[in-house]
DNA sequence: ATCTAATCGTTAGATATCAAATCTTATGGT
DNA sequence: ACCATAAGATTTGATATCTAACGATTAGAT
């Protein structure tokens, strides 16, 4: 018989996401090498599902997601070439870059037109109404920044930076050629 | 006229994930706080987006999935009293908990079955080829965490844990009543 | 000049996830 | 004893994402 802790009725926001470790998990148990603590990518997995969920929802209190931001973000960061290259930059495929961009348009924030000069490119441009949705969705992603570095020296926050790409490094160099 | 450098075909995995900013992006030409920085919640977006498709795709030559090895190392590091609580140690909800036991199910890798005491509850357990699943999946985890944490000294994944914590911390707490 | 191959984008089909509704079983109030 | 409510799990319907196949356009070879 195991005793269960629920969540609490008056607890706020019951979201049981990722909340569930009432006992202290022993992953030594299952994970030899791993000293008691949760492997890295379940510890990123972990963070992210969080972190992004709460972006997501913040986003979407002004009529925006995620997605949506990223894309956005690109497109102000720098002049884009082609929707290849924008996906690329925003991390997703070709593929669901369309159906983002679809979208976008149908809502009127963005109009794709073909390039004169080379008609298989589309070029993505915003629209009026896209750009007040920008700065919408800009002060919801400061504020959100904001919240999530509070306490955060910036010094962590560089490290923390540098950790990733390292490890993003890793994660995709290939052990079979690392020497030419 | 945009220069655009394409991907060369030599290139050995040719994959366009994440690995498109070829001119430096300027972040801070849209979000001034930045400092010219990606903001954080794209960072982590993309670090964990590269980071967990390279571990699915270890996992994936020895069968297995990212989900499902979250589920055999929630199940294997300590006993769980139901599925409610094995899919927060999961970081998933049940519904999706509930695809992957059933696929597990079917694959023979686990049983359910009512916990007599509570008839609500599904009993989760390996079976011995899940056990067997289970090693093999280890060690590709295990493989793919000394991979990822190459050159990484452990004061710095100390830190990485803690500043992830905070983050994950920051991104849920609620500011409408953080003084009771 | 024409034909083949490459590039850009979209469409189609599949999977993983979530929220909400539903089903089964247990608990508590009367 | 009976019924309403809660808890655990599943099912349903939606969304975001990926890969693979396709359509349109251009570039290159002959």
């Amino acid at each position: 018989m195991v005793a269960v802790t629920r969540d609490a009725a008056w607890a706020p926001r019951s979201d049981a996401r990722m909340s569930g470790a009432r006992h202290k998990m022993r992953y030594s148990r299952a994970m030899p090498a791993a000293g008691g603590e949760p492997p890295i990518p379940k510890v990123l997995w972990g963070t992210v599902s969080v972190v992004a969920r709460a972006f997501d929802d913040a986003l979407a209190t002004v009529g925006g997601s995620r997605a949506m931001w990223f894309i956005f973000l690109s497109l102000k960061a720098r002049p884009v070439a082609n929707q290849r290259e924008l996906a690329a930059e925003v991390g997703i495929q070709g593929a669901t870059l369309t159906h983002h961009l679809t979208a976008m348009e149908q809502a009127g924030l963005i109009n794709r037109r073909r390039d004169p000069a080379n008609r298989r490119v589309h070029l993505v441009e915003l629209t009026p109404a896209g750009e007040a949705t920008f700065l919408k969705l800009r002060e919801v992603a400061l504020a959100f920044d904001r919240k999530l570095r509070e306490g955060i020296p910036d010094d962590d926050i560089r490290h923390l930076r540098q950790t990733l790409a390292r490890l993003q490094a890793n994660a995709t160099d290939d052990p079979a050629a690392p020497t030419p």
